[in-house]
DNA sequence: ATCGTTCATCGTCTATCGCCGATGAACGAT
DNA sequence: ATCGTTCATCGGCGATAGACGATGAACGAT
């Protein structure tokens, strides 16, 4: 029996393909893995008013674009939205983005002891 | 001519959509933002042989998948790869890996403090 | 009441991701 | 020489990302 070619029930197997925990690490990341959203950060915590539309003109990006990375971005937590007006206030999560950044701290860290 | 429907030559417009530096980091990131390469960068720097085939057992992945994995992970440069003999040497580039941590604290900080 | 602005959402299109099995090269062991 | 193991790569498939234009709702201003 060619056991080691054939899959013996992968979908059953206790084997850790990935952990929760990578699973809610690697989803902060990949809220941070566009260009576009990186800039929209940056553009979020240096400027005073954050509605789309100063971001549209700031990045060069078409408004429905524009308005998906900012969904994403609050989806994932990093970033804050209130309706106001027909204006939509945009601000980034401080803690939020301080958490990720320690997540990933801990990672490094623990390849490192680890080692 | 609807000229402010049409695109009044995005292409050619000076607004940074994204710096490059923001491409940089956003690339690191997404080699991140896969639970399975996160797990597999901890099981890298927790065990000491590092070949294609440890990772497979552990990950309950195809090998094929784990191999582009790893490959992803060597393009971002976070991880080191060595051929030796027909086994593949892997190991995490911690200066790398710290590297990005030092990137995602500066932005974090850059949002602190410009704010 | 009407118009202009801002915004979220929908539908579409293309490119890429992530997974797999299959294949062949490289190498050690018999 | 032959076989088993390890590995990278190829080709294919389904799902998702990312971009856009169009549309309609909400709101302020006239």
């Amino acid at each position: 029996m060619t056991e080691s070619l054939a899959e013996p029930d992968r979908a059953a197997s206790a084997l850790p393909t990935c952990t929760p925990d990578s699973r809610i690490v690697a989803a902060r990341f990949a809220a941070l893995s566009h260009p576009a959203r990186i800039e929209i950060l940056k553009h979020l915590s240096a400027s005073r008013s954050c509605c789309c539309r100063e971001v549209v003109d700031h990045l060069d990006l078409a408004q429905s674009t524009v308005s998906q990375h900012l969904k994403i971005l609050v989806e994932a937590g990093l970033v804050r939205f209130e309706p106001d007006r027909q204006r939509s206030r945009y601000e980034v999560d401080h803690a939020a983005l301080a958490d990720v950044s320690a997540s990933l701290a801990a990672l490094v860290d623990s390849c490192c002891s680890g080692g």
